[in-house]
DNA sequence: ACGAGTATTCTTGTATACAATTTATAATAA
DNA sequence: TTATTATAAATTGTATACAAGAATACTCGT
């Protein structure tokens, strides 16, 4: 009945999900028996699976202590939208020099289903169409590693992206970024490329500077592990 | 006698080494019960240690078969070097722009170290004081998240990087290159310190030529895992 | 009543035992 | 001899047992 070896990712990602949809709240202790009980496993398992969380930076662990969900202050989630600006604008570079002719295809379809999403008005479906935009955008830099790369931080960011899309103005706005992009991916236009997308994910950020005080508003857990990056 | 709990730092880090060195060559299969007789201790640490490389993708897990050291092919290798260059060229930029008084100082005389080292000619001495280097320059971004990530993926890298300054010219144009970058660093020439970083650490030219012969020269093992990216 | 020090309980880290699957080996048939 | 199948060996994944350290509760003293 199990999958092969599938457990484990399983595991990974019922945890993920819980943690980026703030099911468990930052900061909180994820207990290995409890969560053993829960999933009706070894600890063995579960350990291995917030190992493999920990080395993704969603979750701390501290020797001896325990495993807790990444409790990240504004410097730096700052920070890494700063670098995910730069990852961005990087695909989008090279994207436009590299798009092939079945792709654009594919990124004006997708374009099209973000413009029926913000047309409805529907956050949620904005959101979800705008992750499938922005993984179109990856895949274009024709280079697999920094796509995953991207991915890996866009999914690290969820939590605090998806706050921001409540803003009403911002999923129009955004939309409107997005053609701005696609018209300068598919005339080649690598700069602009680059340029826009930047300032498409930098705005996030900044939106999310001032969206701080919904941060502190938001179910926080005693702050036991205090952002401590290696 | 043991430390607290750095002893999977520990298996970590000898692990890596081992790698990183080519004492363990690509492909290469590591063995668990082995690995745990050679340090004694049980399977547990030693399963610990390996998913913590193989979430760096330094090995690479296939379930119920093994971890095998990471047999990269020369797409994935040259798509790592690009996003490496662009993170490096992120950090230059924002150096030139953010550095501090004392940084300065910090700076010159680790180009001093370098210069030392490449005037008295020694590969291995010139790759450390190099990686020394490259360490200031992504503190200089005060982006503590970015500094991480780039001093990962250079890490990551090593091997590769290993082989390139064994080509004997290699190791002078490096500093003459060095010298440039602190130059623009230090007049807050943003574009500059941003574009020098990136042909700096680009492979192009005559060091693709070169990495790739490097590349086949290099011991590699039965190819069991052939590059099978997530 | 409050604090320090100690004992108890709880949790993580490690070792070992077992199960499941894959790889290697051997034997048989074409 | 070679291919195929069955059997055996080896290796990974999981569960459990045990050890060591941390958190908590409790006792005793002031």
């Amino acid at each position: 009945m199990n999958k092969p070896q599938h457990r484990i990712q399983h595991l990974r990602d019922a945890l993920e999900d819980d943690i980026v949809n703030g099911r468990i709240a930052q900061g909180e202790r994820l207990d290995e028996v409890r969560l053993s009980q829960r999933f009706a496993v070894s600890r063995t398992p579960i350990r291995e699976a917030l190992r493999q969380l920990a080395a993704t930076g969603l979750v701390e662990t501290i020797p001896r202590r325990g495993t807790f969900v990444a409790n990240l202050g504004l410097p730096e989630i700052i920070e890494m939208f700063e670098v995910m600006a730069e990852l961005e604008g990087m695909c989008g570079r090279l994207g436009a020099r590299r798009i092939a002719a079945e792709q654009r295809t594919r990124l004006l379809e997708k374009l099209d289903t973000c413009r029926a999403a913000a047309e409805a008005g529907n956050s949620d479906d904005y959101y979800y169409e705008n992750e499938q935009f922005h993984g179109v955008i990856y895949e274009l830099s024709y280079n697999r590693f920094l796509a995953d790369q991207a991915q890996q931080l866009r999914n690290r960011l969820k939590p605090y992206r998806r706050l921001q899309l409540r803003v009403p103005q911002r999923m129009r706005s955004s939309f409107e970024e997005h053609k701005a992009i696609v018209d300068a991916i598919l005339g080649g236009n690598e700069q602009n490329a680059e340029l826009l997308l930047k300032n498409h994910v930098l705005i996030q950020g900044e939106r999310f500077a001032d969206l701080v005080s919904m941060i502190n508003a938001a179910p926080k857990h005693e702050t036991v592990a205090e952002s401590a990056t290696a």
